[in-house]
DNA sequence: ACTAACGTCTAA
DNA sequence: TTAGACGTTAGT
C-alpha cells in the first residue's frame, strides 16, 4: 500500500535541488530531504505572500507616476496595476509553455474543470485556463525576452562550457523579476542562487546580497491546484491542541529508539536486499554531505550552505524567515524532527541580520518589532508542519503496508525497519493512528460478508476537521512527470551505468512503502520512483484519516485505480479528489458514508469502469437514483446527459438494501455492465433477475459475472432467467437459502447443451472452459 | 488577427 | 478562502 512520503506532495514530484553557481564554475547538486523540499512553480504563493512584508510599496500615486498612467479604469486593471505593484525594479515578465515537457506533450483531457470550460469541448470559455493535465512543469521565459542591461536575448547557444552558458543566459529574478544576463551584472558581492526549479529563475546577486527573502517563482495553478492544507482533514488544531503532550512523549520516545538497533527482516529477497543497501549508501552519502555542511570550512562549503538555506527556507519560509531575523532564537529544543532543527539553526546565522547592512536594519526595525511578538507562534507553526508531515507520513506507511487481515505483531516487530533512524523513528513514534486511536482499530478483520454481515466497524464519523491556523500550503501539482534523466548522475561527474528503465524494472519489485524510502535518495531516484506506472493503484483502505497531505499526494500520481474503502473520506476531500483525477478508472468506497459518496453525483465525476459502494450506509434506492442519474450540476452549453456511470463494467452493491428500482437504473444507465455483485442484498429477487435477463436489455449480453450470496429472496426460479444470459461465467448462489443444489445441477445440465458449466462449490456455478 | 493561457482580482 | 472571471501577453 501506499507509504505516506510518497503521498506528500512536496516531495513527491521533486526534490528540489538548487544549483549554486561557485566560483569554479561546478555545479553542485544538493539533493534535499522530501521534508524539506519545496513544492514546484506555484509553490511560491506561501513565499511570495511572505516575501511581501519585506517589500518596500510605494502608494498608489507613486506607482502611478512611475509608470505614468492615468487614473480610471485602465489604471485599475488588475495586470496593469500588478506589474507596476509588483516590483521596483522590472516589470514580471509572462512566462510560457516549454512546449517540451511531458505535460506540454499530451493533449487536452476533455475531462477537466478547465478542459470543460473551453469553447472546444463546448464550455463558455471564461475560464481561460490550459488543461490539468498539460500544465507546463517548466515554464520558459517568452522569446522576446531579453537583457535589462545589453538589450539582448539569451545566447547561450552560441558559447561552450557551463560557466560560460551561464553567464549569457536569460535569468529572471524571483525577487526582483530582472531578467538579465548574469554576465553583464557588474555587482558580485554576493553570487547568485540559481532555483534549480524553474528555468532561467534565480535570486540575483543584488536581491541576494541585500538579504531579501527568497521566494519561488510564482506561478498561480488556477482552481486546479490549490492548496491542499485548506482542504477538510486538516488536523492542525488538534495538533496544537495537544502539541506539549505529544511533544513530550515524542522526546522519550526517540531517546529509547536511539538505542535500538534497526531489525531486518531476514527473509528479505536478495534482489530488495540490494536496493535496500544502495539506498542505504545513497542516503549515508547525503547525510555526510549533510554533516559536512553544517561545519562550512572553505568558501565553497559556505556557498553550497547557502544553496542548502535556500531549500530548506522555500519550504518552510514563514517559519524560517523569523529565525533568520532573530538569530539567537534556537528551535524549540523538543522541535520533533532533529534533522530539520539543527539545519533551520546552522542555516540562521549566515542569514540573519548579521549579515544585513545597517540601514536595512533601520529599516526593517520597526517591522521587527512586531515580528517578535509572533515568535512563539512561528515556532510553534514549525512544529506543527513537521508533525503534520511526520504524522501524515507515517500514518499512511503504518496503516497500509501493515494488512489489516494477516497482521496482529505491534509495529515494533515489523520487520520493515530496515531504513535509517529517520523513518524507522516515525514508523515507531506514529503507530497509533492519526487521532490518537490505538492501532488495533486498524487490525480488525474486514467484515467478512460470509460470517459477519453488518456488522462491520465503520470507522468513526469524520471529525469535523479542524481549520489550520496559518499552514504552509501545499500545492498541487499536476500528475507525475516522468523525468528527463534516464540515467542516475553520480558524484564524479559520471552517469550510473544502469538507466532509468532498468532502475524501474528494480523499483516495479519493490512495495510502495519502499518506493518512498527511495524517494529520499536523491532528486534523480524522487522523479523515478513518482512515476504514475509505479503508482498504478493506490490503496488506502482503513486509512481512518484522510489527510490533505494525502490527497495531494493521490493528484501527484494520478492513480487509475484508488481504494478508500472503509475510510472516513468526506464528501468535500472525495469531490476534491475526483475533479482532479480525470484517469481514474477503478474507485473504491465500501464502507464509506453516503454523504461522502454523493460527491460522485457531480459532473466532475471521471468515467469510471468499476466502482465499489458495497455497504455504504445510507445508500438506497433514492441514492442510487442520484447517483446514476445524469449529473445536475452542468454549467450552461455542457450539458450532458448521460449518466457519469455510463461506463461502468464491474459494479459491487453488497449490502445495500436496493430494490428493482435501481436495477432498472441500472440496466437503462449501464450498457457495459459485466460483473455485478449483488450479495447481502435483501430485497433482491427473482423479478430483479427477470428484470436483468430481459429482452432487450444490454445487461442481458454484457452480464457475465454475477453475486447473489446470501440474498434470502432469491429462488431457484432465477435460474431460469439466467439461461437467457449469453456471456455469463459466474453465477454466485452461496447461501441463498431459497436456492437448491438440485436446480442448481438441473441449470447446468441443461445449459451443457450449449455452454459447460460446472459447481466449483454448493451453489456456485462456474463455467467451464 | 487570431488562439491559448498566465497571473491577478474579486465575489461568494 | 477559493472558484471563477478576465485583462492582457505570448505565440502563430
Amino acid at each position: 500500500m501506499v507509504d505516506a512520503a510518497a503521498l506528500l506532495p512536496l516531495c513527491a514530484g521533486s526534490v528540489r535541488s538548487q544549483l549554486s553557481s561557485s566560483s569554479s564554475g561546478a555545479v553542485s547538486v544538493c539533493s534535499v530531504p522530501p521534508l524539506l523540499c519545496q513544492a514546484g512553480p506555484g509553490a511560491g504563493d506561501m513565499a511570495l505572500s511572505l516575501s511581501n512584508d519585506d517589500e518596500e510599496y510605494d502608494s498608489e500615486q507613486d506607482q502611478n507616476k512611475a509608470v505614468g498612467r492615468p487614473k480610471g479604469k485602465i489604471a485599475t486593471s488588475p495586470a496593469v496595476k500588478l506589474s507596476a505593484n509588483r516590483t521596483s525594479s522590472g516589470a514580471r515578465r509572462r512566462r510560457t509553455r516549454c512546449r517540451k515537457c511531458e505535460a506540454c506533450l499530451r493533449t487536452e483531457c476533455g475531462e477537466c474543470h478547465f478542459c470543460k470550460d473551453m469553447k472546444k469541448f463546448g464550455g463558455p470559455g471564461r475560464m481561460k485556463q490550459s488543461c490539468i493535465m498539460r500544465q507546463c512543469i517548466a515554464p520558459v521565459l517568452p522569446h522576446t525576452a531579453v537583457c535589462l542591461v545589453c538589450g539582448e536575448a539569451g545566447k547561450e547557444d552560441c558559447v561552450e562550457g557551463q560557466e560560460a552558458k551561464f553567464n549569457v543566459m536569460l535569468m529572471e529574478c524571483s525577487i526582483c523579476n530582472e531578467i538579465i544576463h548574469p554576465g553583464c551584472l557588474k555587482i558580485k558581492e554576493s553570487d547568485g542562487v540559481v532555483n534549480d526549479e524553474l528555468p532561467n529563475c534565480w535570486e540575483c546577486p543584488k536581491c541576494n546580497h541585500a538579504g531579501k527573502t527568497g521566494k519561488v517563482y510564482k506561478q498561480k495553478r488556477g482552481p486546479g491546484f490549490k492548496y491542499a492544507s485548506n482542504l477538510p482533514g486538516s488536523l492542525l488544531k488538534e495538533q496544537k491542541i495537544n502539541r506539549d503532550n505529544k511533544e513530550l512523549t515524542e522526546v522519550v520516545k526517540r531517546k529509547v529508539e536511539r538505542e535500538e538497533i534497526p531489525r531486518q527482516n531476514p527473509d528479505e529477497q536478495p534482489k530488495k536486499k540490494l536496493v535496500e543497501d544502495m539506498v542505504k549508501k545513497k542516503l549515508d552519502e547525503c547525510h555526510r554531505k549533510k554533516r559536512a555542511l553544517e561545519k562550512p570550512s572553505d568558501p565553497l562549503m559556505r556557498k553550497r550552505r547557502k544553496s542548502w538555506k535556500t531549500d530548506e527556507r522555500a519550504l518552510m519560509a514563514k517559519t524560517l524567515r523569523r529565525i533568520k531575523q532573530e538569530p539567537d532564537d534556537d528551535m524549540p529544543e523538543l522541535a520533533p524532527k532533529p534533522k530539520e532543527s539543527d539545519q533551520s539553526r546552522s542555516s540562521s546565522p549566515t542569514a540573519g541580520p548579521s549579515t544585513e547592512s545597517s540601514d536595512l536594519k533601520e529599516k526593517k526595525k520597526f517591522r521587527r518589532k512586531k515580528k517578535v511578538v509572533n515568535k512563539e507562534l512561528s515556532k510553534e507553526l514549525s512544529k506543527e508542519l513537521n508533525q503534520e508531515i511526520q504524522k501524515t507520513e507515517s500514518s499512511l506507511a503504518n496503516e497500509n503496508h501493515h494488512p489489516v487481515k494477516s497482521e496482529p505483531e505491534s509495529d515494533e516487530d515489523s520487520p520493515r525497519r530496515f531504513m535509517n533512524n529517520h523513518s524507522g523513528d516515525r514508523m515507531h513514534r506514529f503507530s497509533k493512528g492519526l487521532n490518537g486511536t490505538p492501532k488495533e482499530f486498524r487490525h480488525q478483520t474486514y467484515p467478512s460478508p460470509r460470517t459477519t454481515p453488518r456488522v462491520s466497524s465503520r470507522p468513526p464519523p469524520s471529525l469535523s476537521p479542524p481549520k489550520c491556523v496559518q499552514m504552509e500550503r501545499h500545492v498541487i501539482r499536476p500528475p507525475p512527470i516522468s523525468p528527463p534523466p534516464d540515467s542516475l548522475p553520480l558524484e564524479n561527474g559520471v552517469s550510473h551505468v544502469m538507466q532509468m528503465e532498468v532502475w524501474m524494472t528494480i523499483f516495479s519489485y519493490l512495495s510502495h512503502r519502499d518506493l518512498c524510502i527511495c524517494m529520499r535518495v536523491c532528486k534523480t531516484w524522487n522523479r523515478w520512483c513518482c512515476d504514475k506506472r509505479l503508482w498504478e493503484r493506490i490503496d488506502l483502505n482503513r486509512c481512518k484519516s484522510i489527510t490533505p497531505l494525502m490527497l495531494s499526494g493521490i493528484i501527484r500520481r494520478q492513480p487509475i485505480s484508488l481504494d478508500l474503502s472503509w475510510t472516513n473520506i468526506s464528501k468535500k476531500q472525495l469531490s476534491w479528489l475526483i475533479n482532479r483525477l480525470p484517469a481514474l478508472r477503478d474507485l473504491n468506497l465500501s464502507g464509506c458514508s453516503w454523504i461522502a459518496v454523493s460527491a460522485l453525483c457531480s459532473s466532475s465525476c471521471p468515467l469510471l469502469r468499476s466502482l465499489n459502494v458495497q455497504w455504504v450506509e445510507g445508500l438506497k434506492d433514492a441514492q442510487m437514483r442520484d447517483l446514476l442519474s445524469p449529473p445536475t450540476d452542468n454549467r450552461p452549453g455542457q450539458i450532458d446527459n448521460r449518466s457519469k456511470l455510463r461506463n461502468i463494467v464491474d459494479l459491487r452493491l453488497a449490502g445495500l438494501d436496493i430494490t428493482d428500482a435501481s436495477l432498472r437504473l441500472m440496466i437503462r444507465h449501464m450498457p457495459l455492465l459485466a460483473k455485478l455483485d449483488l450479495s447481502y442484498c435483501n430485497h433482491v429477487t427473482d423479478q430483479s433477475i427477470n428484470l436483468l435477463t430481459a429482452v432487450g436489455t444490454t445487461t442481458r449480453d454484457s452480464l457475465i459475472e454475477i453475486n447473489l450470496s446470501d440474498c434470502n429472496n432469491v429462488t431457484d426460479q432465477c435460474l431460469t432467467y439466467f439461461k437467457r444470459c449469453a456471456n455469463i461465467c459466474l453465477i454466485d448462489l452461496r447461501f441463498c437459502k431459497q436456492v437448491t443444489k438440485e436446480s442448481c445441477e438441473r441449470f447446468i445440465a441443461e445449459m451443457s447443451v450449449i455452454l459447460q458449466f460446472g459447481q466449483t462449490e454448493e451453489k456456485l456455478l462456474q463455467r467451464i472452459s
